[in-house]
DNA sequence: CATAATATTCTACATGATGTAGAATGTCAA
DNA sequence: TTGACATTCTACATCATGTAGAATATTATG
């Protein structure tokens, strides 16, 4: 259950990850660098390839440049993170919301209980948000 | 991010899902049952080579009978969809709990506001739980 | 400008997961 | 014993990924 590839969030071989992560942490390079910054016992050419894949799946842009190309990662660390986490929510919680919640605040509680108080305040404000958005429905229906 | 394949929340393939949802929905039953129950176009080895595959991945378990051999999903559909949404939640709550956290509220909040409700009343549970065990260590150490 | 050095692209192979199924073999009942 | 069905074996296709050599383009420099 939970078609996690195809569609929803997209799995990343070890190479991929490691080259986004250079990327990262270069935040724009060449190929070269990129091969220079992942330093892993491979050819070149064989990170090239793999930015050319991450190219035509959109997660790396490609600035062409007069001496050389350039790469950038198109998503910040953060944002690709938060990318596939929404998608991978998504689709457990489209399963079953109260399974999910459950599940959610059991590792949470094991991981991390400090951060359940968190969690609560998020609760909290999100449902305040909600209940003034419900009001401005309101008022515009009166 | 989110090394899902690979140890944690592993990925299913249709067939491999299609042939699962089958069991579910029989129970227990024969290759030849299964065939029919997931009704592809496709041959009947094809469905005993993938119930095989699913036995191999510990998913399946294969009931020797002395007429036909019976296939039974290890896991219920609930359980499965728990292990994995588990696996996966604790992979995302990991890289970030705050994060991961936000992002979980915000889609609940999208998809099923109502929940809100229920969540906050899980995690007020599991705060007062983590506090017994609190009281119970305290009172094991004076 | 010619050419060596470097960058880029092309092409290709290996591996592993999955879908697919024919062939070979096993089993049982009539 | 033999025919029908079950089971296993073997094998191929496809796709994603890792890998890289060969071919080609580009650029700096003697």
């Amino acid at each position: 259950m939970i078609p996690i590839k195809n569609g929803h969030g997209k799995v990343l071989g070890h190479l991929e990850q490691d080259i986004l992560e250079a990327l990262w942490r270069r935040g724009e390079a060449s190929g070269r660098e990129v091969f220079e910054e992942v330093s892993r016992d491979i050819a070149i050419t064989t990170v090239l390839t793999v930015l050319e894949r991450l190219v035509s799946k959109a997660l790396v842009k490609k600035i062409r440049g007069r001496e050389v190309n350039l790469f950038r990662s198109v998503y910040t660390k953060e944002e690709l993170a938060k990318k596939n986490s929404d998608e991978v929510f998504r689709s457990i919680l489209g399963l079953s919301a109260p399974a999910a919640s459950a599940a959610f605040v059991n590792i949470l509680a094991d991981i991390q209980p400090i951060e359940l108080d968190r969690l609560a305040t998020l609760v909290e404000s999100k449902k305040k948000e909600l209940q003034s958005c419900q009001k401005d429905i309101n008022a515009l229906l009166e």
